[in-house]
DNA sequence: ATTATCTATAGATCTATAGATAATGC
DNA sequence: ATTATCTATAGATCTATAGATAATGC
């Protein structure tokens, strides 16, 4: 067994081979057997350890979005300055999307993404967007719930993601890109 | 002949077709039959108008790109002030994605665009974003020419395209988007 | 005995081409 | 005569399953 990814299990090693590739060809570019060949197994023992294909995809979303999600529940308490709590998340997000060894919140855009199979990463999403909304709407009670700057903060965080696309390789300090995210919504 | 598409000719009915699903399911996920279908056509007659199955994306992506290129070359005269110019591009960019009868923006972070088919493609992008670079460096001097700030207006311009995707109809104010897009590079 | 892996393959696609037929324009 | 469309198909995939074999643990 010549292991050829890091990961202390197979199902590790499948998932970062599958991270790599599918966030640099894209899902359904990527075949089960060009998986298979960068782990160092053959294309059907990939079914020991993930029952389909969709599977290997939503454990990548899952474990990519849960930490964040958790850590933004926790941030809810209400007694806080909503623009600290505001730059918090975004420092913990932004954070989180420069962690991963691969540019894994490319997966989060992914069209095929639409499919039912993905239904509790796409609610995952939406919860910590809404999370940001009412930060948002804390810092500015100006703005009609329907405001596309609501929005603005969780857009710029995530723009990360292209940006270590276009630079890979290149450090980005998570404060200073969460304070643009903050910054992006004015002072009304 | 029953035409299902809008279009004056049968080409301009598959680029409908094709920015209809290419966005809404991706392009490896899009097969030429189910085009062909949306069209109404049959598989094989997609190949009397294009070549490949990429030089239907390509043809995509290049009537979308190219105009708000011109735009943008044709601004930088250098003699106004860049804020001013860069506020005009952004609100001339939000436009252009939000024109569109399907979400178009999407296809520009399709994986499946680090091929070699889509070269001229990434080279017009960067194009333009190397031109909001300018524009920033303009308007804020003291920044490195690393730095990330530089690359954030170009980025909620771009955010626009998830926002649509996320809140499909709801329509948007293209000056308020470029004026938050202005805003993100704050004073220095 | 159980688990992980393998070989082999079913069955369903996929893109693109070959060549026939119908429609259009001189 | 030229063009657009069609039918048919080549050749190459793709995902997932069946069943054999090797490795591991009691």
């Amino acid at each position: 067994m010549d292991r050829r990814r890091p990961g202390a299990t197979p199902a590790e090693e499948i998932l970062d081979a599958a991270a790599e590739l599918f966030t640099t060809r894209g899902y359904t570019a990527t075949s089960t057997r060009a998986i298979a060949d960068a782990v160092g197994l053959r294309q059907a023992s990939l079914y020991t350890h993930f029952p389909t294909k969709a599977a290997i995809l939503v454990s990548l979303l899952d474990t990519t979005v849960r930490p964040t999600l958790d850590r933004a529940r926790g941030l809810r308490d209400g007694s806080r300055d909503p623009g600290e709590v505001l730059r918090e998340l975004a420092t913990i997000d932004v954070e989180g999307l420069l962690a991963s060894r691969w540019n894994i919140g490319m997966l989060y855009v992914l069209p095929e993404l639409a499919g039912e199979d993905f239904d509790e990463f796409r609610a995952a999403r939406s919860e910590l967007r809404g999370i940001y909304r009412e930060l948002v709407s804390g810092c500015r009670p100006d703005l009609d719930p329907g405001d596309p700057v609501l929005d603005l903060p969780f857009r710029v965080v995530e723009a990360v993601i292209p940006h270590r696309q276009d630079h890979p390789g290149v450090a980005v300090d998570a404060a200073r890109w969460a304070a643009a995210a903050v910054r992006v919504i004015g002072t009304g």
